[in-house]
DNA sequence: GCCAACGTTGGC
DNA sequence: GCCAACGTTGGC
């Protein structure tokens, strides 16, 4: 089992959105770091859902449902995308500033990578996120 | 709106 | 292969 965390600008595509929807295709990724994590994601691999831009805070936790495949929005078949479902809300969503000051977070990619929009987190991370959300 | 931190592109 | 110029992301 592997945890990761995703972003995503609520104004493009947001938590409220993937609910409703029931399922999200995560694709448009173009950045090769991003996509080398994204290789690596497995079926039932939970994800924290970030928002990025506005709200800057984790707002919920997904599953991995369909490992990576050719990104259907890509003319070039060296992309790829996997497909998320919701599995729980954060009761209390988990803003950037609340993570810059845990100490036990401070090596988060979230943190020291901040232009990174796929980044694998460790069980202790993902662990330690939970508890100030859930 | 600004800027830091990347990534990418293209000339050499 | 290097590097300057430019573009993008995302926090502030």
């Amino acid at each position: 089992m592997n945890y990761w965390l995703v972003k995503s600008e609520p104004a493009v595509f947001s938590w409220e959105r993937f609910v409703k929807e029931g399922k999200a295709v995560w694709d448009g990724v173009r950045n090769y770091q991003a996509r080398n994590y994204m290789k690596n994601m497995c079926i039932d691999d939970l994800v924290l859902f970030y928002h990025s831009n506005t709200g800057k805070e984790i707002v919920g936790i997904a599953k991995v449902i369909k490992e990576t495949y050719p990104d259907p929005t890509a003319d070039n078949i060296k992309w790829v995308a996997v497909d998320l479902v919701p599995v729980s809300a954060f009761k209390k969503f988990v803003n950037i500033e609340q993570i810059k000051i845990n100490i036990k977070l401070k090596d988060l990619l979230l943190i020291k990578q901040s232009r990174l929009s796929v980044m694998p987190l460790s069980e202790e991370h993902y662990r330690a996120l939970c508890k100030m959300g859930l």
